[in-house]
RNA sequence: GUGGACGUAGCUCAGCUGGUAGAGCUCCGGAUUGUGAUUCCGGCGGUCGCGGGUUCGAGCCCCGUCGUCCACCCCA
């Protein structure tokens, strides 16, 4: 084979295409009925906006960023998520100056990391952002937003909630000393990976999958233990606010996350359907991440949507996204008769009606073969009979009702009546 | 970055202990004059991922390489 498309990077072939659409469309609209507001960023930031907004030390900025030098020497990356951008955005366009905003954005992120099943270089998410609202109420409502969303597409019962709080900054930090100083002492019982975080990034020792760093994690020393009252209001104050809207969840402890920029709230809608990569959708609180990036201190809270992964669940769980078909297969037995083909049609489209023209002559059955394999409701036959007459044959190719030769003027009212 | 599995027609796959490739689907034509999806007949389509080695002989064995998938790591 000459060319194949870059590893990590995929074709969306019409059928997959189709079925993203539909989940996009779907939960775009469930944004647009709470309210939020779309925001258009660039795929190309200044390297620092992520290694500032993300943290340098995660696994993110480190080793997963596509990073290349400008024309002007200047170091510029391919956005491996959104969030960094946006409050980049808003900074620059004076949307946190003293205001709330409530936004989303959609399109393609990339990360430099081995593919596999639900992980590619280039995939696409839909990011909600929060911004100006320091309360759990917010929170609720990113989660509410989603359980509408994820039960539009008939994918809530095989989708868990799973909830933790960080705390505040200081919660954080004294957590974290605390963590360290039960680890150390049994550093060489860690696994290699664990090890590193214990200097690096020691908060996400607590998500480990390796057998013996999870035994010695059952005794350690618990998040909760280190709250100060504010953050353990915020904490049950979300909690209730999801009971009261029905929205089942369960706290996971040991649910951390891997940016740096994480506060309070953090969230993962999780399954099993798809493999190892369970989290269709996570985020949560992060009340530092505007400074951090240059801005007056601001409280955010917001999460992304893996679009192909959430589409895969979809698709797994069978559940039945409308995806729009063709209503009518316009067959031309001469060539001479293809303006009026396409006029008809566009009659058609005028309409409403999804008409595709055949194209490259040839028989009519072969035509009609076409038709068929269309997914077409009905075929329109324009022959030599038709066209002298002003006439059109609707040939149903799905319903048992007789095919019939009709006026074309009245194509249109006829198909009305066929409910088709 | 680490580990494992797998690369044969456009797609899904068969191919025995080594003897120079096969099916189904798709596509095209015919049985059918202006009527599809069913049936029957015929046809197109392959440097068996690539390179080297062993052998009289390699799709099959060995080495390398590239790619894909799955898992780890990490994450959406």
């Amino acid at each position: 084979m000459a060319f194949q498309s870059i590893r990590g990077m995929r074709d969306l072939l019409p059928a997959e295409a189709k079925r993203l659409r539909a989940v996009e469309e779907r939960v775009r609209a469930v944004l647009d009925v709470f309210g939020y507001e779309e925001i258009r960023l660039p795929l190309l930031e200044s390297t620092d906006v992520f290694s500032r907004g993300v943290g340098e030390s995660t696994d993110i900025v480190e080793k997963e960023m596509y990073t290349l030098e400008d024309r002007d020497g200047g170091s510029i990356a391919l956005r491996p998520e959104g969030t960094a951008s946006c409050v980049r955005a808003c900074l620059q366009h004076g949307l946190l100056y003293n205001q709330q905003q409530r936004l989303w954005y959609a399109g393609p992120m990339f990360r430099y990391e081995r593919p596999q099943k639900g992980r590619y270089r280039q995939f696409d998410q839909i990011g909600v952002e929060a911004f100006g609202m320091p309360g759990p109420d917010v929170d609720a409502e990113l989660l509410h937003l989603c359980h509408v969303a994820f039960e539009a597409l008939g994918v809530g019962s095989s989708l868990r909630l799973e909830i933790n709080t960080l705390g505040s900054a200081r919660d954080r930090a004294a957590y974290k000393a605390a963590l360290v100083a039960f680890l150390e002492p049994h550093r060489d019982a860690l696994d290699e990976d664990s090890r590193r975080r214990l200097d690096r990034n020691p908060l996400r020792i607590l998500d480990s999958k390796h057998p013996a760093t999870k035994a010695l994690l059952a005794d350690a020393p618990m998040i909760s233990a280190h709250l100060d009252n504010e953050s353990r209001a915020h904490f049950e104050g979300l909690k209730s606010l999801l009971s009261e809207l029905g929205i089942d969840f369960v706290v996971n402890p040991r649910l951390v996350r891997g940016l740096d920029y994480y506060t309070h709230t953090v969230f993962e809608w999780v399954t099993d359907a798809l493999g190892a990569q369970g989290a269709v959708c996570a985020g949560g609180r992060y009340d530092g991440l505007i400074e951090m990036l240059g801005g007056k201190p601001t409280p955010g809270a917001g999460f992304a949507i893996g679009v192909d992964r959430l589409a895969m669940l979809v698709d797994a769980v069978d559940a039945t996204v409308a995806n729009a078909k063709l209503d009518g297969y316009c067959v031309v037995l001469e060539e001479r008769f293809t303006a009026s083909a396409m006029q008809l049609a566009a009659e058609l489209r005028r309409a409403g009606r999804r008409v595709r023209v055949h194209m490259g002559g040839g028989k009519i059955k072969s035509q009609m073969k076409r038709a068929d394999a269309s997914g077409a409701q009905f075929a329109l036959i324009l022959g030599e009979d038709e066209v002298t007459s002003k006439q059109v044959t609707l040939k149903w190719l799905r319903a048992d009702l007789p095919q019939e030769t009709l006026p074309r003027e009245q194509l249109v009212a006829r198909l009305a009546r066929a409910g088709s």
